[in-house]
Parts: structure tokens; C-alpha cells; sequence
RNA sequence: UGGGCUAUCGCCAAGCGGUAAGGCACUGGAUUUUGAUUCCAGCAUUCGCAGGUUCAAAUCCUGCUAGCCCAG
């Protein structure tokens, strides 16, 4: 019997690594891909930082395929990753929104590029470095189960998956630990073993979101405006909505004696709005752009664990439709800094309900 | 140009003769596969200016300057 093939997403990182040993080990045909996605080629190769969007990635990834032995090839997703995550990234935050490239990025880029690149050289799945589990439910549906460590769980990431992806998705690693990972990455002699975790925007390496819109949109950005009180009192010149978010508190550069947050950005009258702690709590979010996981669609109410936000511990909530496309969840306590853009993520206890995109 | 009050870090503000609190802002770091949040650290050798009294002044005295208030 023929081995089934998988292709495994190779960041160069200690995940990724890790999740193409277990497999290995499994006994599937493993192949290791890693994905360029933003960097020029040289950059690319040379780069050597870590992270989960290919930041080094190449020189790594290709040494840890070759002491396990498994073919490794670099195919380019620069389009595909400009097209659904830059762009898309730059014209939220143009909007007033507060995008989640990671999110866009898993969704089109692995999971509908890099699945479809996968099938064509004949793999019957792809695998990557999330912590997450996949679970096949007793009604037949695949879903998104939390990893083991809720600390280090990425579903909230991952809930635009959908059936066909899940069913040809593996996540080895999410049945470990972080460092349980690292153990297996220094027991089997992974160089990538003490890589730091990734973080912050891959494609945005000097941290300068607001310079990177203005760069990719020539200068064509929002102008700066008034900071208001929610009474309408204006109390401050702002640099532009797109530097900002809700819930933001830094960078403000307006002192009050008490601390104050960004609790609403008005892209129509270039407004961005400041409150107190308090008002920055809301209690109902309204999202479009669903995606159902252990379901096949919501019918009346459901109680769910809501996660507005990647850090965000969830929740308890009442969601219900409210037109085909568009859901509203009530939480019984306040959440702090919904924020449109962002997405919301239910949960059943540890399975993955469905999500959308915050309106 | 009579009287009164006030001038302390970018903003607000303690201090009232013994050698510059605090909050906000800001900067740096930690945390984080998004943006944020949070946390930790740093942040006036100097108190409107110039003199004087004291062992010692931001704190007392004098003058000047600026702002505010009341008269006019």
C-alpha cells in the first residue's frame, strides 16, 4: 500500500520542523514546501529572523528537510499573498478597519494556494505548525478543536477553514505542548530547536504599519483630523484614522491626567473618538462573512465561548442570524475594544462553532 | 498702569526653610503568528528672571517679566 503524501508548510521554524518529523514518523510521504510570500529573493534567502511567514525560512527549512530526509521545494506565493493579505491589509485599515492579515493569510494563501498547489503534485493532504487539532465530529462535520495548551492555541486563526480544507488538513503539532515541541526539536538535533516564536506583521518588518499603507497607497491616505469626545468636543488633532484602532491607548499624545482609549474611528468624518476605560466596553458585535465549522448553519440561538480577538480568553455569548450572511452576538459581560475587521470566533467548550468578520 | 492672585518636566500638579511626590503624555523593554491591551523600566542637579537673607531656599525678602482677577 502506497504511502499517503503530505506536504508540510516549512517556516524554517521550530513548528513547522517538528510537524514534518511527527509525520514522518506517522509514516506518510512527507514533502517539505516553504512558501515565498513577500520578500525579494535575495532577502528571502538570506533573511534570519524567524516566523511564521518565511522570514529566513528558506536556509533553515531546507537543512531540517534535508537531515530528515524528505524532498524540499520553495514555490512562490508572492501574488496570491500581495493579491488577499497586503492589499486587503492596506485597504481595511484605508476604511477605518483593523484588518487580521494572519487570518487572510491562512485562509487564501495556505489553504486555498498552497492546498491546491499540494493536490496538483498529487499530496492528499497539508500539513503546518498550528496548535490546533482537527476533530471529526459525531455529525459528520470536521472542526477545530483547541490545542492542548490553551496558551499557545491558534484556532482563533484558523476558523475560515472549511470542510474540504479541514479534511485534507493536519496539525501534528497540536497535540503537544510548546515545550514538548522544543523537547522533540532538541531530541532529533533541529538547529531551528531555540528559534524564537514569531511575531508581530511578517511583511511589515520595521513594525511601521502606518508608514508601510502609506508607501503601498503613494502617499494617498486619510489626512489628519479631529480626536472627539463622544459629546462631539473636539480635544485634539489625530495623524490620520489609519493610525489607529480601537481600544488603542499609545500614541495618542493627549494628556488628560487619566489614561484614555480610541473607543470609535468615524472613517466619514475622519473622526476617531476618545473615552474613558470604561466606554470602551461593548456587549453585542455584529459580524458578516461567516464560516460554520461544527455546524452546517445556525438555526435560532446558540450558547458559545466568543473570542473577539487572537489574546482575547473568550467569552460567553448568545449568537442568533440575523440575515443570511450576518449574525449578532450578545455577551453576557462587556468585552473590551470590539473592533471592526477583526474577527470573532465561537466555541463550543474546546470545538470551533464558526466565526465572521466583525462589522 | 490702583489693588489682589499666580508663575515647579510636553500637560496637570504636590511641595510652605533641609536639599524636587504623583498622574497623563513620551521613550525603551517584556508579552503576542494581526492591530491593540497589559506589565516593567526610564523620564526636572532643577523650580519665570535677577539679586538678597540663611550652615541650608522651589520654599523668606527685594526688584523685574508674564498671565489671571477686581477696580477704574
Amino acid at each position: 500500500m502506497e504511502k499517503k503524501k503530505v506536504v508540510v508548510g516549512m517556516s524554517g521554524g521550530v513548528d513547522s520542523s517538528v510537524a514534518a518529523y511527527l509525520l514522518k514518523e506517522q509514516g506518510y510521504d512527507v514533502i517539505g514546501v516553504t512558501m515565498q510570500i513577500w520578500q525579494e529573493e535575495e532577502e528571502f534567502l538570506q533573511e534570519e529572523n524567524g516566523g511564521c511567514c518565511g522570514l529566513s525560512a528558506v536556509e533553515d527549512a531546507r537543512r531540517v528537510a534535508a537531515s530528515l530526509d524528505i524532498p524540499y521545494y520553495v514555490m512562490n506565493f508572492k501574488s496570491e499573498f500581495k493579491k488577499n493579505v497586503m492589499d486587503y491589509f492596506v485597504a481595511e485599515y484605508l476604511k477605518g478597519r483593523t484588518p487580521n492579515p494572519c487570518i487572510a493569510c491562512n485562509r487564501y494563501v495556505k489553504w486555498e494556494s498552497l492546498l491546491k498547489r499540494s493536490m496538483e503534485i498529487g499530496a492528499e493532504y497539508i500539513a503546518t505548525g498550528h496548535y490546533a487539532k482537527i476533530a471529526k465530529l459525531p455529525n459528520g462535520r470536521f472542526a477545530l478543536k483547541k490545542s492542548v495548551t490553551i496558551a499557545k492555541d491558534q484556532t482563533y486563526a484558523l476558523y475560515n477553514l472549511t470542510q474540504y480544507q479541514l479534511s485534507h488538513t493536519l496539525m501534528p503539532v497540536g497535540d503537544y505542548s510548546k515545550d514538548e515541541i522544543r523537547i522533540i526539536a532538541e531530541k532529533i538535533g533541529l538547529r531551528t530547536a531555540n528559534k524564537p516564536d514569531s511575531q508581530e506583521i511578517c511583511f511589515i518588518p520595521d513594525h511601521d504599519y502606518a508608514g508601510f499603507i502609506e508607501r503601498e497607497t503613494k502617499g494617498q491616505v486619510p489626512p489628519p483630523g479631529n480626536f472627539v469626545t463622544p459629546d462631539g468636543i473636539v480635544i485634539g488633532q489625530h495623524k490620520g484614522i489609519t493610525h489607529y484602532t480601537i481600544g488603542q491607548r499609545k500614541g495618542l499624545g493627549i494628556a488628560l491626567g487619566r489614561p484614555v482609549f480610541v473607543t470609535q474611528i468615524r472613517p466619514e468624518s475622519n473622526e476617531v473618538v476618545i473615552g474613558s476605560d470604561q466606554e470602551v466596553f461593548g456587549t453585542q458585535v455584529i459580524a458578516n462573512q461567516l464560516n460554520f465549522m461544527s455546524i452546517l448553519d445556525l438555526e435560532g440561538e446558540l450558547e458559545v465561548t466568543g473570542k473577539i480577538r487572537y489574546s482575547h480568553q473568550g467569552s460567553p455569548c448568545v449568537i442568533k442570524k440575523a440575515g443570511t450572511d450576518k449574525i449578532i452576538c450578545d455577551f453576557k459581560e462587556p468585552v473590551r475594544a470590539i473592533t471592526s475587521g477583526q474577527a470573532v470566533v465561537f466555541y463550543d467548550k474546546d470545538i470551533v462553532v464558526g466565526g465572521g468578520t466583525i462589522l
